[in-house]
DNA sequence: ATGTTTTAG
DNA sequence: GCTTCTAAAACAT
């Protein structure tokens, strides 16, 4: 669970799972391919304000290439298709779609998205029943079964052999080798088999290719799979031996890798490493800000380095801001051990973030424009990803006008933030520093956000007077002298609300009727001057539930998380003029049948709750 | 809880 | 004259 051990970790390698690692190919432009096929055929770019974020095969073959200008890329391929690709909110829809197909696959339901374009998925339990099915007398024609209820669901393979790429190229023999490692190696061909009839199957019903790779843990599934591409898969064959190097493919594999490409290094611990074996301080590459050196240091050299070891490590590394554990943890990635878990899959983002760039933005009204528009997709994209259709008939057709609408908030953001990157004022000599640095502020989220039956444009409106500017002035004190390269808003601090869905196949129904318990429990000290809820009555429900009703029992109210406004005043006292009408004006609404007092987003529920009880 | 840093795609 | 637009986790305060 906590995977931060102490500076000594074991150097253990998982040996017992099985972890695929999907890289859709070029996805940006993919997107767009599949909406318009005649793209397939022609050299495709995705823009992004001045440069390019992707192109595909096509392009690339003409000499484009990721993030570069787009006057450059026009010169290189001058019949170039270019499409503008700033707005994320095809991409992402296109991303979940996917992931829920691969997903639908899963039966543990350990699929994990990185960014848009990247899913790993944990399928060590499909593998292992599937080895158990096998008839060693006739490896050649074995059946895959994709569903252990549906004996039909699934697809013939050839188990003698592995499917797709490997690395090495050619495999060892390892028939004289342990039990486990004869085990291991059919697990992996296996999953190769699985891998290449998930990657058909994504081609075939949704028309995307991608990028596989094959191996026991995260790390190694995400190298491996880079060796091949595009729409190919890499399979990392055993051995996977820890002790020795010379018949260990996962070390040969990794020590060629420059460091920096090893996930979980990046730019900074990268530099450091690059200091202690080159005895001193790495040159940056001039040009690209991050990323770029021209130093090359392998992972076999520091593996290698005389001395080195995650005490020493840690020692290299620390300093202000690294975690606790670094060096061992690190020790791990270079050794090809990764024990961090699959994720489950989740419902809902835990922040969401709207942001633009700009060459020029120094005044008041201008942000305030900008404030406006970031604002409008801000609550847009709340409302596609954080709303859910009130899917229950029956409760739909009694009261409440929340219900009427048909939507619910399935989670709500508490805290809304503002952040900048002030662009450096001149040097001197009139030129100019670049940073990238942010700076932010942060504030409760008003409660009036989440009223469906206001307008898009007068909430955002209302956001950006009562929240933002004020969070403006904070940031930027001076009414003038800056200027801004970029804002950002974004909604965090996100609290699920209790869900028939709930996360990762649960048994919902039960636990509902647990909180109704809970629920009753609590009305009936209601009446009381003592009504609050406490500690003693909730330990009796343990687990889940028990800690996130408590997390939202604060405002008093059981079902209704905390107001988050009215008891935080803002530091400037200007902001909360309208107290008197709060009640009926959108803030805060009162249930007529028990007079709890509780923000729109929570009505649906308990609504519901007085039904059922 | 709020703000910053690092990493990642 | 110019590097996009996000998301998560962990640290520091």
């Amino acid at each position: 669970m906590d995977q931060r051990s102490p500076p000594a970790r074991p150097l253990r390698r998982q040996l017992d799972s099985i972890i695929l690692h999907f890289d859709y190919d070029c996805f940006y432009a993919a997107v767009f391919e599949s909406e318009t096929p005649e793209f397939r055929s022609l050299p495709l770019a995705v823009q992004q304000k001045q440069i390019i974020v992707t192109c595909n095969y096509e392009a690339r073959r003409r000499g484009l290439s990721k993030l570069q200008l787009i006057k450059d890329a026009k010169k290189v391929c001058p019949d170039v298709v270019i499409v503008l690709g700033e707005d994320l909110t095809r991409f992402r829809n296109a991303s979940k779609h996917l992931y829920a197909f691969l997903t639908s696959f899963s039966w543990n339901n350990r699929a994990e998205r990185l960014g848009f374009d990247e899913v790993f998925m944990d399928v060590s339990d499909m593998i292992e029943y599937n080895a158990g099915l096998l008839n060693p007398n006739d490896l050649a024609n074995s059946y895959f079964c994709l569903s252990k209820n549906d004996p039909t669901a699934g697809f013939a393979y050839d188990a003698s052999q592995v499917a797709g790429h490997t690395y090495p190229e050619s495999s060892t023999d390892i028939s004289g080798a342990s039990p486990d490692a004869q085990r291991l190696q059919m697990h992996l061909r296996l999953a190769s088999h699985l891998a290449k009839h998930l990657r058909q199957q994504l081609e075939s019903e949704k028309g995307y290719t991608c990028t596989v790779g094959v191996s026991t843990n995260k790390l190694l599934s995400k190298l491996v799979g880079n060796v091949h591409k595009p729409d190919s898969q890499t399979t990392l064959l055993p051995p996977y031996t820890t002790d020795d190097d010379e018949f260990d493919n996962v070390a040969s594999f990794l020590d060629g890798h420059e460091i920096g490409k090893i996930p979980g290094i990046g730019f900074k611990i990268a530099q450091k490493l690059r200091a202690h074996v080159l005895q001193r301080v790495p040159k940056i590459d001039a040009g690209l800000v991050y990323g770029g050196t021209k130093e090359v240091v392998l992972v076999g050299h520091v593996r290698r380095h005389p001395g080195i070891g995650p005490e020493t490590l840690e020692r290299i590394l620390e300093g202000p801001g690294t975690p606790h554990g670094i060096g061992g943890k690190i020790w791990g990635l270079l050794n090809g051990c990764d024990d961090t878990e699959v994720g489950l899959a989740r419902e809902v983002p835990k922040q969401i973030s709207i942001e633009d760039s700009y060459t020029r933005l120094n005044t008041l009204g201008e942000v305030v424009k900008e404030l406006r528009l970031l604002s409008e997709s801000l609550l847009k994209r709340m409302h596609a990803d954080l709303l859910e259709e009130e899917e229950d008939v029956e409760t739909t057709e009694h009261v409440t006008a929340t219900d009427k609408i048909g939507k619910r908030w399935v989670a709500y953001p508490k805290t809304i933030r503002l952040s900048t990157r002030p662009r450096l004022p001149q040097n001197p000599d009139g030129s100019r520093n670049r940073s990238f640095a942010r700076i932010s502020r942060s504030a409760p989220m008003p409660n009036f956000v989440f009223n469906l039956k206001e307008s898009i444009e007068l909430l955002s409106s209302r956001l950006v007077s009562e929240s933002l500017i004020p969070l403006f002035r904070k940031l930027h004190p001076e009414k003038s002298g800056w200027n801004l390269s970029l804002v950002n808003i974004a909604a965090t601090n996100m609290v699920d609300t209790a869900s028939e869905k709930g996360g990762a196949g649960r048994d919902i129904s039960k636990m509902f009727k647990r909180q109704d318990e809970v629920l009753k429990q609590w009305r009936v000290e209601e009446g009381n001057e003592s009504a609050e809820m406490d500690e003693d009555g909730m330990e009796a429900y343990p687990s889940r539930q028990a800690s996130a009703m408590r997390e939202s029992s604060r405002g008093g109210s059981e079902d209704v998380p905390t107001p988050s406004q009215e008891d935080s005043v803002g530091n400037d006292g200007k902001w909360e003029s309208e107290d008197e009408d709060a009640m009926n004006e959108g803030d805060t609404f009162m249930c007529e049948q028990c007079g709890a007092a509780m923000p729109i987003y929570a009505m649906a529920a308990h609504s519901r709750w007085h039904i059922q009880g």
